[in-house]
DNA sequence: ACAAATTCCGGAAACGTTTGCAGCGAGGCT
DNA sequence: AGCCTCGCTGCAAACGTTTCCGGAATTTGT
């Protein structure tokens, strides 16, 4: 059906392996000839088959990226960012939804694998057994984790500075002059947000007056940030500040709160995590702590290219970007 | 390296064809000597390569799905809900993005092509030329759009009803006594939106006292919604009610009359299309047009994988979603 | 009990490339 | 003038499957 190398050869009146080359711009044959094989292709529009010729290189020019959702638009900016770097490179980018749960998870990489992808961008193995993450990593793919991971070593990462990205927004709330703060966090196992509030507590712990925060555990999403924010209330109802660990979760608190009443940020000040685009759309604008989205995915990429580049995968790389904190108006001072 | 099928074979003391045949579940092979071949196969931890297979089958198992920009809101949940059945049907999904821009749009399909796709999922087509369109059409590979396009016949569709979700949108503002309308919509050659606009104004020009609306075209996000409407109130500063054209432009036309001072809804009424997550999350919660975004992506591969079944692509397919109006707080009835 | 049909399995071609190796002619060096 | 080198090209193997074809073994029918 459709045109081969074999065609492109006959037409032009040479071997095969001289097409290949002459087309692939390797050294040792002659400009003439390459000239006319190269015309000879044009004219018959042929298209090598890059299956073929991932079958002989074992190369598929192709990396998968697995993320929990790609309606998370944390993760749809990670995957433009990606899919852009991979573009550049002349790669494809295949996309995996994996809930986080283990077994779509474990599935995905073993479907990936039979499909001899390059590489992998994950967002988390954190909910894979440790057999799990050993038979991921014994995959001979490399791959790159969205989080600093327990085990380092085994595997790339590329995240922000979640950590003083939490005690950024610890020392701004101290600063405003609260004292009775809560910290709203995703999942036990999530390791950003782990960090986040590890350093959250830490500098509100640091303080000249030291404060213990209010810690409680959801959903990261909107609907998580709703419950929080409610069981907050009904625990404890004379907080000023709350620290949402994404900024989803902060729209959901914002979104209890105010239906319950309160008013944002008069009677309490909200915080979020990562600055989406919606969070300077939304009333009243969020406070939040900037992540650089889009460069982490790209990153990922980029660092799964050099190491796929050099065959066996030598040791993994690792990269943190800087987060800053950007003021909006979903937070002011405690009233006296 | 990898254990290939001729690793089983010697292990088992059959022949490749025969391990090949056992795997696959084809009819032909004894129940014992499958059984003992599955067995080994285990041990081993042979995985298929993938590609080999697909070089011989002339079948890759992987879609495309070429949006203009993953970051949209709609564009992720397409992309979940075709994601989801593709995973269901042990398919990939590779992403692209195109930005609309149409040699980026050829180069993906020419690449898509090469890497042997077995069909392509596209938002649009329309800023192809006519040569440009008949190019991909000619690819051999069949191809869904996410909008009802001009040359009907070619290309499969599936889409929301945008036209009579145009006309909702008109009918409710009018049952709620407005007669000064604005409609802000994209682009001109947005096929979905210009649709949307058909309906709206149709609806409008129907009506007992027609009336005909104030009609801008814009960027189709944020930024264009907030343009538009402040470009509106130097022009038009008498309307009461706009519907835009998508709740991302809505969100922004929102943004642009609360910064001028006017109240939503009370000076003036504002409506979207789409209906994505955020829009019951801002305030003042928006009134939209709902469209099955999810299902459109779930319909969209399961139409491509009907096509990629029967060989030769038969007649393309086309699908439409109904929509319905949701009604919040963004709108309210015109004051007396 | 013998022909025919059926079941099971092995051999080998094919898919479309890349690539190591060898051959061949021409040109440079001694 | 002979030899070596070097640039160019063809040949063929290889990548890991699937699948067509034919043969052997077994079952069925009469």
């Amino acid at each position: 059906m459709a045109v081969t190398i074999k065609d492109v050869a006959r037409e032009s009146g040479v071997n095969v392996s001289t097409v290949s080359r002459a087309l692939n711009g390797e050294y040792g044959v002659h400009a003439d000839t390459r000239e006319h094989v190269v015309a000879v292709a044009q004219r018959l529009k042929y298209r090598p088959n890059r299956v073929a010729r991932g079958l002989v290189t074992g190369r598929s020019h192709t990396l998968a990226l697995v993320v929990s959702d790609i309606r998370n638009l944390f993760f749809a900016e990670v995957a433009r960012g990606a899919e852009d770097a991979a573009y550049r490179a002349g790669y494809d980018l295949v996309l995996c939804n994996s809930d986080l749960d283990p077994e779509k998870q474990m599935r995905y990489g073993q479907s990936l694998m039979e499909k001899r992808v390059d590489g992998i961008l994950m967002n988390s193995v954190a909910v894979l057994s440790k057999k799990q993450q050993e038979q991921l990593s014994g995959l001979g793919v490399p791959i790159v984790l969205l989080n600093r991971t327990a085990p380092r070593g085994v595997f790339s990462t590329v995240c922000a500075d979640n950590e003083t990205g939490g005690a950024l927004a610890a020392e701004y709330l101290l600063k405003l002059g609260h004292r009775k703060i809560a910290h709203l966090t995703g999942p036990r196992h999530h390791g950003n947000m782990t960090e986040r509030a590890k350093g959250f507590v830490a500098r509100l712990a640091a303080a000249r007056r030291p404060v213990r925060p209010v810690l409680l555990h959801g959903k990261n999403n909107f609907q998580g940030g709703v419950e929080l924010a409610q069981k907050l209330m009904a625990q404890h109802p004379d907080v000023t500040a709350v620290f949402a660990a994404s900024d989803m979760m902060a729209f959901g608190t914002i979104r209890a709160l105010m239906e319950a009443g309160r008013r944002i940020p008069e009677d309490v000040s909200v915080m979020g995590f990562d600055n989406v685009e919606l969070a300077s759309i939304v009333h009243p604008p969020l406070t939040t702590i900037h992540q650089p989205k889009y460069e982490i995915g790209q990153a990922a990429v980029e660092i799964l290219l050099r190491l796929v580049g050099r065959g066996e995968h030598q040791g993994p790389e690792h990269r943190m970007f800087a987060v800053e904190l950007v003021e909006r108006q979903s937070c002011m001072e405690r009233k006296a």
